[in-house]
DNA sequence: CGCGAGACCTGATAGC
DNA sequence: TGCTATCAGGTCTCGC
């Protein structure tokens, strides 16, 4: 749910509504998802704190305040961040409320507590800077970069695709949607993939993030947008949550496998399996 | 050091 | 109907 583009959808709809307002109260409804940190120490870094600007690296959000403090916020795989009135009836799975100085609250929810909230300090946004690998529609993100990591990897493609330090911001659906449309198996191991192969794969990670960007991204269930909307990607997706459909290629069914620990939607004829022999 | 399996949690759903 | 097993869009840690 929370990859590159419905956090990229998040973060510009909270730039337009947040920017420049103040935080009068950070409630800490749970304190699962801060990790070690101390839940007093987060909500006086963060109070009467203005938000300066609303960025996003990877998966991770991160409102910069003032005082040089970031709260970085991670949804997991279930959270949702909703923008409330104070008049909205609660919200289940709380875990974070930022009431701001016009009455609106900021509410991170997620009933599996995968995500994370921290306060970084400028160090602490390097660092996270640091250890993510580029964002793919940024210019660090070439094909040359691509077929140099698929080179000196022997991990699966997939796998690859999903190492944020590698690319920042893919997971599970937009790797399928890409691998799919370069014609790849997920289960491949990287330094098999040829310098022809891995730049198709460049491109298609390329146009598949960019294009589920303007729909706003991807629902199935569980994601939704800051008001509570839907995104617009699902009913453009060519294999993820489509098993059994006819691949929009060839026709055959799209299946399920598993591969680098995921559940993986293919076309088993556009993207052979690498382990049985090619036929005759 | 790179890789892959398992762990972390809760909820929805499929199957019996 | 109701129980159980399985699976889920992410990431970290630990062995090998």
């Amino acid at each position: 749910m929370a990859e590159l583009p419905e956090v990229e959808t998040m973060r510009g709809d909270l730039e337009r509504e947040i920017v420049g307002c103040r935080v009068e109260r950070a409630l800490v409804a749970q304190t699962r998802m801060l990790g070690t940190q101390d839940p007093d120490k987060l909500r006086h870094r963060v109070e009467g704190h203005m938000v300066t600007e609303v960025g996003r690296r990877g998966k991770f959000l991160l409102l910069g305040l003032t005082g040089g403090d970031t709260l970085l916020l991670h949804r997991g795989m279930t959270g949702n961040i909703f923008l409330r009135t104070p008049s909205d009836p609660p919200d289940i799975h709380l875990h974070l409320a930022l009431t701001l100085a016009d009455g609106r609250e900021l509410r991170l929810c997620d009933h599996r507590g995968f995500g994370e909230i921290r306060v970084l300090d400028p160090a602490g946004v390097a660092a996270l800077d640091a250890r993510l690998g580029p964002e793919p529609l940024g210019p660090a993100f070439t094909a040359d970069y691509l077929v140099g990591q698929l080179a000196r990897r022997t991990a699966l493609v997939k796998a690859l695709l999903l190492n944020q330090a590698v690319v920042a911001g893919l997971g599970n659906i937009y790797a399928d949607e890409a691998l799919w449309a370069a014609r790849l198996h997920p289960a491949r191991r990287a330094h098999t993939v040829n310098q022809c192969e891995a730049t198709a794969l460049h491109a298609a990670v390329v146009r598949v993030v960019g294009e589920s960007i303007p729909r706003r991204g991807t629902t199935f269930s569980d994601y939704k947008d800051l008001y509570g909307r839907p995104g617009g990607n699902a009913a453009f997706l060519q294999v993820f949550h489509r098993v059994g459909q006819p691949c929009p290629r060839c026709g055959q069914p799209i299946r399920l496998i598993r591969a680098a620990g995921r559940g993986s939607s293919i076309c088993p004829s556009c993207q052979p399996d690498p382990a049985l022999p090619v036929e005759a």
